[in-house]
RNA sequence: GGGCCCGUAGCUCAGUUGGUUAGAGCGCACGGCUGAUAACCGUGAGGUCGAUGGUUCGAGUCCAUCCGGGCCCA
């Protein structure tokens, strides 16, 4: 619409974008940061400020980020901002777990084989080094790339000289007080290769196997099955080689076990599976035990613990029977063959239970002595003897083939077997470190509530901590052993030597140096005096490691100390690095390394799914990244409530990206009314027309609601208090009322400088309020805004928390709350005038809502309100042009008539005329201009 | 199979110690405006609260079972 008077007034002005184009933007803010020392300069700010730490867990440092370690470096981010702003002290020191079996796995397998048997351990450990190295880098400037701010320049990493020595440190201490022992622990084995194989390393295949049923006499069977014969317990397994080692039976405690009588014997079993055991086994006929009354016997599988048997290979020895959780009643005979050297479950139920161990063989796979007959052969043609030896002496009861998942090694593809080996533990009892753990939990703040649960339940239920790895690529098990005895040499003095190794050359010097050079002399092994010495080849668990970094990198650095203010992981860390800094930090300290534990759910799609490539529901954060920008998966983050599992799919990116339009147009609309705003243009309170009045008390309280909300650790609330106030508070009713005002009064009049210093509160302060979570826009806010705004601060994160808004509103506490409770009551009844607009409009009677006059029949309950403020005011906050006050009253029985309870607004044409200018209905002068209008344009 | 946890409109979230027709914002539909314009304003339609069964005068809100999902174990 061609207007003249368009150039008389006072429109919007800004070079503010109004599309972000983040992708491409965001690196400029980075360079920016970079160039003003972004991280030095916030903790220069806060030299004297409270200390806040916030220590990093560190992730694996293989292959690029995920939507999961974006979410969790990024909710750091914002915390560490926010702590920042509010003037604490708080570095931030990222870290990378840099050791371990994956990186190692995947160097050989780039390696091959052929080369991988060429190079040596300390090769190959520089090789892993540079592949972590590689991955730190690519890490790190990715989450530069999400704004993540912190001191990249100088991270902890755990291959670092100093890390390693802190592992010395932290064990030595845990050694001293006797908490470390040496004991026995199946793993995979591979005789083959002879190593040690990781989880990792195995890969699973059908392999078919000997499926025998075996009968073990007992020696002490109870009377009502002995009574029908020579009784045994039967027992299923598909390893006959492990018999030799066998200790005893584990039955489920809570299951019925039956006597099955064939063949003038009596075969104790579950009775669940007593028909399969006879279809496999092909008995013709049978039947159960039965009392007097002919009721079969049952007998729980706890009646039976205790109960000897003979063991089937080793004459004149017996086995135990005992109950265990994890005997199923699906397959054999629900009595189990128990090896604990030869499984993981059987050697957890052995240690419960205070069983031996027995290993009969050796590396190459071969029975020594404590086969017993089978002496001297190996494993992988023990079977088929085995079989026949038993056949031979009456105990097989059936023998099949039988095709299952079975383990094989990765390099050479063959089945491997469990083997128990000399490991290295940290008791959970011996010194009460189980015990302690859990009072020092009791200390800590665990959030959300039921993280404490789950620490609980780990530390109470966990097992000994089994620290020793057979790798190369870690750090080593820092004593040594006597040549000559075999006894394990490690003292405050070997230990000293050891840190000062470590310290000074980093652990690769234990696998290219002798003792003898950097032992003092003198050393002497305790038991038979031997001096001369080797080192332990084990390395410690990664999960020591990383545990140790309260020690490492808290106490090692000067910035930083111990305990930390706070740890932040996803929900698995209760059994990773929560449990691991816990028990290491109780261990070598008595206290816990943090005050405070927040948890986080995981990263699933929209459908509450985890993300896998085989379901095709990948998000990468890159893409997200260069499609959104930095800035909207930092909103995602912080909209999300993470005590759950966090969704992220394609809708909610979209739906997040237009939030993050919103919020950045109401930045822009503040930022282009600011244009001629200059600090002598601020209106004192007093001064001020009531709704901006008003608006710096909705401020104030948004100020307060978001403030508390970050201290809560409640980032969802942030967003939902910003966004809500945006929209609601903002753009649909005060920024909507406010344009007449901005743009017709007079440039330098009262009312739009009121209105102006409202503006500039409202941005000032919500742009602080937002920098944690959006930092790349805010700082671009931050640059367009007006040079006085700014404060001469070149950085809005140096910009500290708004707090003058409230302090104003504080000082008007009264008429605050009074301006609270009226403008619930206006803001009910200008919701009933714009459903009465709507309706005008539906019917054609009006277009824009300035065009109206509006007649209010006030309720009882508002009219007091309403008739406080004069008609004028009340149209400008309705966005209409008149406004008429009435009062329906109705008669009663009485005849006193009261006020109608309910609220009518009738709406008609405006009176008066369109004012060219300003679009309201007025009375005009000569000039065809309003009075206000015509004022304006004559100066 | 075990431990911990989750399941309210398409999306993100609210729903006090159980109590009137379950809320908000966004999205969507429709309309307005064209002086926040790849914006802005308004109105409206969408849930019976994962399912079932209990306790209760009354349950999204307590109990049980089941279904679906997540983490960690086995």
């Amino acid at each position: 619409m061609g207007n003249d008077y368009k150039q008389t007034m006072n429109l919007p002005q800004t070079e503010f974008p109004m599309r972000a184009n983040l992708a491409s933007r965001e690196p400029e803010w980075l360079k920016f940061w970079d160039d003003i020392d972004i991280y030095r300069r916030s903790l220069e700010v806060n030299e004297n400020g409270p200390t806040f730490i916030l220590h990093d867990g560190p992730p694996y440092a293989n292959g690029h980020i995920h939507m999961g370690t974006a979410f969790n470096k990024v909710f750091k981010d914002l915390i560490v901002k926010y702590k920042s702003m509010r003037g604490y002290w708080s570095p931030y020191v990222p870290g990378w777990d840099c050791h371990g079996q994956p990186i190692e796995h995947q160097v050989e397998k780039n390696l091959g084989p052929e080369k991988m048997k060429e190079i040596s351990q300390a090769e190959l450990r520089t090789l892993c080094r540079e592949y972590a190295m590689k991955f730190v880098d690519v890490q790190a400037s990715e989450f530069k790339r999400l704004g993540v701010r912190g001191d990249f320049a100088d991270p902890y990493l755990t291959l670092n000289r100093s890390y390693e020595a802190g592992d010395v440190k932290v064990f030595a201490e845990m050694y001293r007080r006797g908490m470390i022992y040496k004991g026995r622990k199946p793993i995979h084995w591979c005789y083959r290769c002879k190593t040690a194989l990781a989880e990792a390393e195995i890969e699973y295949g059908d392999e078919t196997s000997d499926s025998i049923y075996v009968k073990f006499w007992l020696l002490d069977p109870p009377a009502s099955f002995a009574a029908a014969g020579k009784a045994a317990v039967l027992i299923w397994t598909t390893t006959p080689w492990t018999l030799p080692a066998n200790v005893a039976v584990t039955l489920a405690a809570d299951a019925d076990y039956v006597g099955v009588a064939v063949g003038g014997e009596v075969l104790v079993m579950a009775e669940a599976l007593v028909q399969a055991v006879a279809q496999a086994t092909g008995w013709e006929s049978f039947e159960l035990v039965r009392d007097a009354a002919g009721e079969p016997v049952r007998v729980k599988g706890r009646e039976l613990q205790g109960l000897h048997y003979a063991q089937p290979v080793h004459e004149g020895v017996g086995g135990v029977i005992i109950t265990g959780d994890h005997v199923e009643l699906t397959t054999g005979t629900g009595a189990v063959h128990t090896a604990p050297g030869h499984g993981e479950e059987d050697y957890l139920v052995g240690v419960k239970f205070g069983l031996p161990s027995p290993m009969p063989v050796d590396d190459r796979g071969v029975f020594d002595e404590g086969g017993g007959p089978f002496a001297g052969l190996h494993v992988e043609k023990a079977n088929p003897i085995i079989i026949e030896w038993l056949a031979e002496r009456g105990v097989l009861a059936a023998a099949g083939k039988t095709t299952h998942s079975y383990p094989h090694c990765w390099r050479c593809k063959k089945p491997v077997i469990f083997r128990a080996t000399e490991q290295w533990f940290i008791s959970m009892d011996k010194t009460g470190l189980r015990d302690a753990a859990l009072q020092a939990i009791k200390g800590v703040k665990w959030v959300p509530g039921w993280s404490v649960n789950r620490i609980n339940s780990m530390v109470t239920d966990r097992p000994d901590w089994c620290i020793s790895r057979q790798r190369a690529w870690g750090v080593p098990i820092p004593v040594f052993e006597c040549v000559k005895c075999g006894e394990t040499v490690a003292d405050d003095t070997t230990f000293a030597a050891v840190e000062k190794l470590f310290a000074t050359e980093g652990a690769d010097a234990w696998f290219t140096r002798k003792p003898s050079e950097y032992l003092p002399e003198g050393v002497a092994c305790p038991r038979c005096g031997g001096t001369e010495l080797r080192a332990e080849s084990d390395i410690v668990d990664v999960w020591f490691e990383s545990g140790v970094s309260h020690t490492s990198v808290l106490d090692a650095r000067e910035e930083l100390r111990r305990p930390a203010e706070l740890y932040l992981e996803g929900s698995d860390q209760h059994r990773g690095w929560f449990q691991s800094s816990l028990l290491t930090s109780v261990g070598a300290y008595d206290e816990a390394p943090f005050k405070t534990v927040l948890t986080h759910g995981f990263i699933v799609d929209g459908d509450g799914r985890k993300m896998s490539k085989s379901l095709g529901n990948v998000v990468s954060p890159l893409d997200v990244v260069s499609k959104y920008g930095a800035d909207v998966i930092r909103l995602w983050t912080a909209s999300a409530d993470y005590s759950q599992d966090v969704s992220v799919s394609d809708e909610i990116l979209e739906r997040t990206s237009e939030a993050y339009r919103r919020i950045r147009n109401t930045f822009r609309f503040l930022l282009s009314n600011l244009y001629d705003f200059e600090p002598g243009d601020v209106v004192a309170w007093e001064d001020m027309p009531e709704l901006d009045r008003h608006a710096l008390v909705t401020l104030a309280d948004l100020v307060d609601r978001v403030t508390r909300s970050y201290d809560d650790w409640k980032f969802h609330q942030v967003y939902h208090a910003i966004y809500g106030y945006c929209g609601t508070e903002l753009s649909s009713f005060y920024l909507d009322v406010l344009k007449d005002r901005l743009y017709a009064d007079e440039a330098d009049s009262v009312s739009r400088r009121s209105a102006q210093t409202v503006l500039a509160a409202v941005l000032t302060s919500l742009v602080r309020l937002v920098a944690p979570i959006l930092s790349f826009t805010a700082e671009e806010i931050w640059q367009f805004m007006p040079e006085a705004l700014r404060e001469g601060i070149e950085s809005v994160h140096l910009a500290g928390w708004p707090t003058s808004v409230g302090e104003l509103v504080a000082e008007h506490a009264e008429e605050a709350a009074a301006l609270r409770a009226d403008y619930v009551v206006v803001l009910e009844v200008r919701d009933a005038v714009t459903k009465a607009l709507e309706d005008a409009r539906n019917e054609k009677r009006i277009g824009k809502s300035q065009e109206a006059k509006v007649v209010i029949w006030a309720a009882a309950d508002q009219s007091a309100v309403l008739q406080a403020r004069d008609a004028r005011e009340l149209a400008d906050m309705f966005i209409v042009s008149d406004v008429a006050l009435r009062q329906k009253l109705v008669p009663t029985e009485d005849g006193v008539p009261v006020p109608e309870k309910a609220l009518f607004v009738d709406v008609l044409p405006a009176d008066g005329t369109k004012c060219p200018r300003c679009w309201n209905f007025r009375e005009v002068g000569a000039d065809g201009l309003c009075g206000r209008c015509s004022s304006v344009v004559q100066g």
